[in-house]
DNA sequence: ATCATAGTCGTCTGCCTGACGATAAACACT
DNA sequence: AGTGTTTATCGTCAGGCAGACGACTATGAT
C-alpha cells in the first residue's frame, strides 16, 4: 500500500515528568496545580507537548529546567554539577486518558537532590514538593487533615510507576546519589535508601557495603558534622553506574 | 492560557515489535521486508499506526496477532496456552527518525516459543526469523555471504534496546519460560539462558537453581527423551514471576 | 557390549549478608 | 570537667548461596 498521509489519525504528543527528591526523611514529588479544564485546580505532574523539532529527551530536559530550574545530566557529560538523572519511564496513550483529544504522553523520570522552593511560570503557590505518599491516597486526608483530591489525568498512575522505577533502580545501580548533592556522607545515602524504599537499614552493613563496592564512592577527604555526631567522611559519586552484587532491599 | 487546539504539533503514533524467540540455540527476531519507500527492500521490525480509539498495549497485541498470528498473553488470564509476553519497551521520536513525517514510535517487546514460519500479510518470503547478532551488524556479511543491510529506520536500536531488556530481565524473573512451549524441561530452559545471554552454563548449578526456587517450575509428570540421553522430567512454568535471588548471569 | 549423550544428585569452598557487639568523635547538657 | 546523646566506623560470627566439579543414572546409537 502506498503511503497516505490521511491514512493514520493524527495524535498530541506530551512529556510529563515524574521529579523525584528526598525532603525531610520523605520522597517527594513535584506537582503542579492546574489552572485550567479540566481537572482544574487539581495537582497534576509538570509536562508539556513536544514541539515540532525537538526529539523526547529534548522535550523533557527543557521541561525540567523550566519547571525546576534543574539541568538534566547529559549521560555524555556527567561531570557537571547540579544536574538530575532523567531517563524514559514509559508511556501512556489511553484513548480517554485526556478528555480533550488524543493525547499520548511519555512519561519520564527524574532524581534531582534537595532543592529550594519549586516554582511554576514564577507562581510558587501553584506548585510543590509533595510526599509520594500523600499524592497517591486516594480520597484521604492530607498531613493538614484537609481532604486529598486525586492527582489529575492518569498521573496517579504514571507517579506510581516512577516511584517503583526509582525503588527497584536503586537496588542495582548508584543512582541513589542523584538525590544527593556533590557532596555527601554515607549516612546521608541511606537516608536516601531509607526514604525511598520506606524501610530502616542497619548503619554497619550498609556501610561496609557501599565503601566495599569498588567505583560506588569516592572520598573526598572532608568531613563534615552537619548530621551531629562523630564527624563523617565525605564522599563524591564514583564512575560505576551497576551495582554488582545489587544493594539488597529487606523483605516486606 | 486556554486550551488552543493549534497550540501543539500533530504526530503520528506507531507501535513497533520486537519479537524475539529461540531457534537452533541462537536468539532470533521477526524481520519483515519492507515493500515501499522509504527503504523499500530493507529488513525492518513489524509495526504499523496506532488507530484512533484503541490504546497502544492493543495496538501492539493487535500487530502481533497480525505477524505472527500470537496472541498476547493477558497479565490478567496467564492461563491460556501459545500466548507470548508482551510489554512495553520503549519510545522512539527523534523528528527525523522517519524521512515522511514525524512519527513517534512506541516499542513494545514480545517473547514467544519457537514457532512455525512467520507470514507478512500472507506473504512468507517477506518475513522471517533472524538470528538479532545478524541484524545488528552492521556492514557486514551474513552466514550466507550476501551483504547485510542495517535495518531501517532507527530499528536497530530499538532491536538492540529489546535485546538488553531481554537479557537482564531473565535475570530476575520467570520470563524465561516464555521461550519455551508450555511443557518443557530443565535442560530446555537452560538452553534458553544459554542462547539469550550467549554463554554456557553449569548444568547441575543451572538444575539446582531452578529447580530449588520455589514456584518458578511444576512438574508436570511426564518425562522425555526428544533431547536425546536420559529421560528428563517435564515441568511447566510457576505461578511465580520474580526469582528471588535472581539468576546470575556469568561474568564477561 | 560399549559408547556417547543428557539428566540428576552431592560435596566443598569462598563470598556475601544479616545480626549485633564495641569503639570513636563530636555536641549538649550540667 | 564530666556525663549523656548522637552519629560514624570497625569487627566478629553464623547462615545462605553460587561456582567448581565428582559421581551416578538412564536412554539411544554403533
Amino acid at each position: 500500500m502506498p503511503y497516505d498521509p490521511s491514512a493514520f489519525p493524527p495524535f498530541a504528543v506530551t512529556v510529563d515528568l515524574v521529579v523525584l527528591t528526598v525532603r525531610r526523611h520523605a520522597l517527594c514529588s513535584l506537582a503542579i496545580r492546574r489552572g485550567e479544564a479540566p481537572f482544574q485546580g487539581r495537582w497534576a505532574l509538570p509536562g508539556g507537548f513536544v514541539r515540532a523539532d525537538e526529539d523526547l529527551s529534548q522535550a523533557a530536559a527543557r521541561e525540567l529546567v523550566e519547571e525546576t530550574g534543574l539541568c538534566a545530566h547529559d549521560p555524555a557529560a556527567p561531570a557537571q554539577d547540579n544536574g538530575a538523572h532523567l531517563e524514559q519511564l514509559a508511556t501512556y496513550g489511553d484513548p480517554k486518558r485526556d478528555p480533550r483529544m488524543r493525547v499520548v504522553s511519555v512519561a519520564h523520570l527524574a532524581l534531582a537532590p534537595d532543592l529550594p522552593a519549586p516554582r511554576a511560570g514564577g507562581d510558587a503557590s501553584n506548585a510543590r514538593w509533595a510526599p509520594v505518599e500523600e499524592l497517591l491516597q486516594q480520597g484521604g486526608y492530607g498531613r493538614d487533615g484537609e481532604p486529598v483530591a486525586p492527582l489529575a489525568f492518569d498521573h496517579a498512575q504514571i507517579l506510581a510507576d516512577g516511584v517503583e522505577r526509582a525503588r527497584s533502580k536503586i537496588e542495582y545501580s548508584s543512582l541513589a546519589t542523584a538525590f544527593c548533592p556533590s557532596e555527601f556522607t554515607v549516612g546521608e545515602l541511606r537516608r536516601v535508601y531509607e526514604a525511598v524504599w520506606g524501610v530502616v537499614l542497619d548503619p554497619r552493613n550498609f556501610h561496609r557495603k557501599v565503601t566495599g563496592t569498588p567505583g560506588f564512592l569516592v572520598p573526598t577527604g572532608g568531613t563534615t558534622t552537619r548530621q551531629g555526631g562523630r564527624p563523617a567522611q565525605l564522599f563524591r559519586a564514583g564512575g560505576a553506574t551497576l551495582l554488582n552484587p545489587p544493594m539488597l532491599r529487606p523483605e516486606v
